[in-house]
DNA sequence: CTGAAAGCGCTTACAG
DNA sequence: CTGAAAGCGCTTACAG
């Protein structure tokens, strides 16, 4: 029936002795038909090691069963969690993921998703850099259903975000719960919305404690481990010194414990200390090894691919912010 | 002709009064014809928006004009530069980018693979986290073009890496350059091939300009800020000091000129320092600002891409390792 | 419960 | 230089 090799559906059929329509149907699961007849298609299919051709099932059903996924990321340390998690949640269901990867220039970023929409993609993704940055094109324009993963669209999208506030407020409740009373927050540079957030929950969940809500005791400053080395120097040549020091990342905290180190004091004996983002090469390799908050990206992204595919299956229209939950990363700082 | 109300080659063809046969020719630059008929049925085709129904082209020409990205890398630092090259290749030709994210069970990677050979993926790109751990799937092994982007395949394949060597000696060509004499560096762990290649140009180099080759001055390490204020304690507190100083990376890089301002010593005039990697964040926030190597991934993997597309219209066969120049990023270090 | 037939929208020998 | 026709390998009303 066909010039090329490869097993089709018509050899299926008529090993099966039945036709093309009704082994196309037994083998989607779709019609009505003997149980006895689907399966023993489904049994001969197995057998002969039948693979459909997507190209012909996407022309028939007219949809390309991928979706795209818009990243203004060329650096990737939060985007290719949330990637690879977007990518397991579909490839379960043979929708696989086009990536479009913008740049900064709306003009090239248009062409691109032209491109993607000649794909005739089933649905987008909008991922990016930053959270409070939006992409270069407004991937909520266009006619097709999207969802936002680790970035925030307009109110009418569906977006997916970690929950800065109930991270930060674990990190505390856990500083707490080991009977530290003057707690710290050292971290980033207050342009960045997640710093904000920190910051407030921070400022509540200390409050509530009824601890020193002591607006020294927060330090924005920059990203990196020498500004939790600078930080700790502000901080101990006080009278009254903290014990223990929430930080707004990973490498904050690393400069922060190398920090205390230098000055004699013992992490945790003297002064606990937890971080933020869970970087493992940077936690693991701090000594000792770095508590910290996890974001949990790859579930992030998970749950916004399968919230997509809920979309192009028309189920119920989703909208608003979900925020996901963080984790507590317990290692033995 | 067709039921939807889309724009079909048919109606271009109908418009143009030729075949929908002729109309195909045209608009893909195919078969021969009057240039007036080629031209007319183009303009037509523009002028109605035509945008050929990609899925219908595929099933036809029996190719998916898509590639599948094998990767291993869930962080990313290093990968998402290299994607976004690799997309940016092939756009342009209309060749789309399936991602597939390996974890490192090589089951589940298998299966991964296999519903990307159900799409058809014209061709393979492999990459991966660390140049010298392969992926946990054999793509060599695929009967489908295959290229290594920032990976090293099998000796039959075709790699594209960073030339380590060429960067390393760039690095400490420019420090010479600067009039330095005594020059040192500071690395990541022995474990990592790059460590070995970096540290092997720099011996070559230093060793070629004449000047003092010992070994004490190369200090592998960790590939952390803590590291390179450590090892430049160590350097310092010698009789002869360094008069310059090549690290690892950029994370390094920052730690050392942190530790020389601590000590009084200023950067520039007193020790020069350039790091690897041109990580921007690291770099340019440095005090001063960090000169550093820019292993140029996002041309890396556009080379990969372009270089995919040749193999996959059956050009000469290419194999082997293609080492693609690093350059030099003046700032002020 | 099953099948014949049309159709998805292109491309590509082949004939003229 | 141009076109009629078959074909890519499925799915899906529709008829029975």
């Amino acid at each position: 029936m066909t010039a090329s090799n490869r097993i089709t559906i018509y050899d299926v059929a008529e090993r099966a002795a039945v036709s093309v329509a009704t082994a196309s149907k037994a083998l989607n699961d779709t019609g009505r038909m003997a149980a006895e007849t689907r399966e023993r298609v489904k049994r001969i299919a197995t057998d002969l090691g039948f693979r459909p051709n997507v190209l012909a099932r996407n022309l028939s059903s007219r949809h390309s069963r991928s979706v795209g996924l818009l990243t203004d990321d060329t650096y990737g340390r939060f985007t290719l969690p949330v990637m690879a998690g977007v990518s397991a949640a579909l490839i379960d269901h043979g929708v696989s993921v086009l990536l479009c990867a913008l740049g900064d220039d709306p003009v090239m970023g248009r062409a691109y998703v032209e491109t993607l929409l000649d794909k005739q993609v089933d649905g987008i993704i909008a991922t990016g850099k930053r959270l409070d940055r939006p992409l270069a094109i407004d991937a909520a324009q266009l006619p097709l259903p999207t969802v936002y993963a680790f970035a925030l669209g307009p109110p009418e999208a569906l977006s997916f975000v970690p929950d800065e506030r109930q991270g930060a407020a674990l990190a505390v409740r856990h500083l707490i719960a080991q009977g530290r009373r003057r707690i710290a927050h050292i971290t980033g540079p207050e342009s960045f919305h997640v710093v904000g957030e920190r910051a407030g929950a921070f400022r509540a969940m200390v409050g509530e404690a009824g601890l020193a809500a002591n607006d020294a005791l927060v330090l924005p400053g920059a990203w990196t481990e020498s500004w939790g080395h600078e930080a700790v120097a502000r901080l101990f040549n006080r009278a009254e010194a903290p014990d223990a020091i929430f930080c707004g990342n990973d490498q904050i905290a690393r400069g922060v414990i190398d920090a205390l180190r230098e000055r004699g004091l013992g992490v945790p004996s003297d002064v606990s200390v937890i971080g933020f983002d869970n970087w493992e090469i940077v936690a693991e390799q701090a000594r000792p090894p770095l508590t910290s908050i996890d974001m949990n990206l790859k579930e992030l992204g998970r749950q916004a691919g399968a919230a997509l595919l809920r979309l192009i299956n028309g189920e119920a229209a989703e909208r608003g912010v979900v925020k996901l939950p963080c984790s507590l990363v317990l290692r033995n700082s």
